[in-house]
DNA sequence: CTGAAAGCGCTAACAC
DNA sequence: GTGTTAGCGCTTTCAG
């Protein structure tokens, strides 16, 4: 049989029988090389099951009619395995990047899945746009859900599919394996030492409570209702410990941003600020968010914490070195933890819950609030 | 036909005929109907192609048998698409979640991708074991190749592979779509600000420059033989900077090392300083690396730059807060034109090119050297 | 608008 | 060691 030697514009070179002018397949090879395609595909998938001598015969033909090797797609078809997990995200792909504690879910996410051999699928899952379709199209063995609201259509899709499925932080799904914090409890600790540095007279701020944008004060309504759990209990952390130092929650002012970066904890802390300028504390359901109150606070010529205490959440990389008082979570052994249970391949009967352990951090940014005569004369 | 409706351990509903206990597929579900196959794919591919009351008998059918919708994998072998990306790093995995510079990459990669409603695979090429598997295994219909080695047997696998392949900083591939900058002019333009500033007598500290781990000073046959390509520019400009200054090249200690982190930045310098104390600046072919070698001078006592001089290359985030004297280059955008050299359909015939633009920024951590005077005397 | 026919490229029993 | 058989689950002309 001829052959063609072509080199395609990607460098590549595919060679082709004069007969059928198409790229060489498993099949092709073996006609080829007069065996059974059994044969060839042991030459690359189970080496001890042929001569040494064949298969450097097959492996030659298949480099000179420039066979890559078995198709991938289809082998995952016959073998149901495609040797990759798939991660959903709230946000926009690219997010993920430009957020630290995303990265470091990452980062751990990544270790878990290369230690199991498995490639991680980013599914372009676009909020703003609801198509579901990247969800259908993914060819995982699994998914990790990071972070996305109980109502999204995109997670909707992932519960579809009959693969293993693992949620990490949100929402709380009492059917599946799930990675998490007590986020109540945890910001319950940033409240209890609040309150006893003194603070009665507070403004919060925090993410997007559900997935339609409300850049705005929240009401007591909105806050119960959220479709983010872990702001949800957060928020349910504050009002309880607060609630039960006397202060009446209906009256703290709770700011909402539905993009998370400094600029919008700035402008959120402007707006607490301009709303009621005796505060003494605002609290953050994120570093990121606190950095930007922090901004917002020098702007007003407010020394942090002498005329107010700023807290965060996550305590990243920035967050640590400026000192600020916040709450550690181990992010990355959320996402080591979440890869770790969908690739963990002992059968399991009940769902699994992994709830990893947080530390209050206090650093500089808390301190006593002054009192009024303080404010009006100097320390 | 009877059917069990069977909860199985994920959660996911299950339903399957008596007779044959498996999943649905588009087939069992076209016969339960008593349509083709045809028609139930086009239920979900082309609702144009049938009658909305049709459809909707489909879906709910569907839903009623637990058919969780179109095998993805199935439907890739069919359509010869995997709607995804692939890409490969020379690191492991997680190293690309450490990496401020690698981070941004990914960052632009994933826009691209996600502008083209494409998945974004990392694969997991470890590069301690040369696992080539992960490669084949990859179900993407291209492949973006970041920053590896000429020699990586990753790499070699991946241009076997019968997909367009575009290739970030390293290496060279003259058959293949490429992104990149000049980094030895780059590099040349630091040479000639701190020529000027009147430095000769210099340390050098780069990234690796093999596979091969070397943590100590570089030859001149390894600094020419390097296999990454771009840390072989960045020292071939210094040298020709260096060299028409009338400094001798080869008396410069240049130090690699093989991880890349603060601490071996740190180690580098040390090394230098022990090796030589006279000098009077230390250039790193990367900021992290220069992070480190400051680090270094302050835990020496010498100030910088009135000490000692120290620049890097990337200008990541931290750098720039410091003001580190560096290189600008656009790593998001290089992400992003990787991602859009694969994504973009158009034709073409020859291998593309994209050379971003580079900036020296001059900071606060390079100056002129002091007399050995100063040295003994003070400024 | 619907169906029949024809694979996509491969692997895994199981027999020889 | 090697070959035969039987699909994996789907899409897509092309007739009707």
């Amino acid at each position: 049989m001829l052959h063609l030697l072509v080199l395609d514009r990607y460098g590549h070179f595919m060679a082709r029988s004069m007969n059928a002018r198409r790229p060489a397949t498993l099949a092709s090879l073996a006609a080829e090389l007069g065996v059974s395609r059994t044969t060839v595909s042991n030459a690359y998938n189970r080496p001890d099951q042929l001569s040494p001598e064949l298969r450097r015969r097959v492996l030659e033909t298949a480099r000179r009619l420039g066979y890559p090797g078995p198709d991938p797609v289809a082998r995952s078809l016959r073998t149901r395995k495609a040797g990759a997990v798939g991660l959903l995200l709230t946000e926009n792909l690219s997010y993920a990047f430009r957020d630290p504690a995303a990265v470091s879910f990452l980062e751990g996410l990544a270790m878990a899945c290369e230690l199991a051999g498995q490639g991680l699928l980013l599914v372009p899952a676009n909020p703003e746009r609801e198509d579901v379709a990247a969800v259908h199209r993914a060819g995982v063995d699994g998914f990790v859900v990071y972070s996305v609201p109980d109502d999204d259509p995109h997670l909707a899709s992932v519960l579809e599919r009959p693969v293993p499925t693992v949620v990490c932080d949100q929402p709380e799904l009492e059917l599946f394996d799930s990675v998490g914090i007590d986020d109540r409890a945890a910001m319950t600790s940033v409240a209890e030492h609040l309150i006893q540095l003194g603070h009665r007279r507070i403004g919060v701020i925090c993410m997007r409570l559900s997935r339609d944008r409300n850049d705005d004060l929240v009401s007591q309504v909105r806050q119960r209702e959220a479709h983010f759990h872990v702001q949800r209990s957060r928020l349910a952390g504050l009002a309880q410990a607060f609630g039960a130092a006397g202060v009446d929650w209906e009256g703290v002012s709770v700011v909402e941003r539905f993009d998370h970066d400094i600029a919008n904890g700035a402008s959120a802390a402007a707006q607490l600020l301009d709303r009621d300028p005796q505060i003494t504390a605002v609290i953050c359901t994120s570093d990121i968010l606190a950095l930007g109150a922090m901004e917002e606070a020098t702007r007003r010529g407010l020394r942090v914490p002498q005329d107010l205490t700023v807290t965060g959440f996550d305590c990243v990389a920035e967050a640590e070195r400026l000192g600020l008082t916040t709450v550690r979570q181990p992010v990355r052994e959320k996402g080591l933890a979440a890869g770790r249970l969908l690739t963990d391949p002992s059968d399991h009967g009940r769902p699994r819950r992994v709830t990893l352990p947080t530390e209050l951090i206090i650093g500089r940014t808390s301190a006593a609030p002054r009192t009024t005569e303080e404010r009006w004369f100097g320390p």
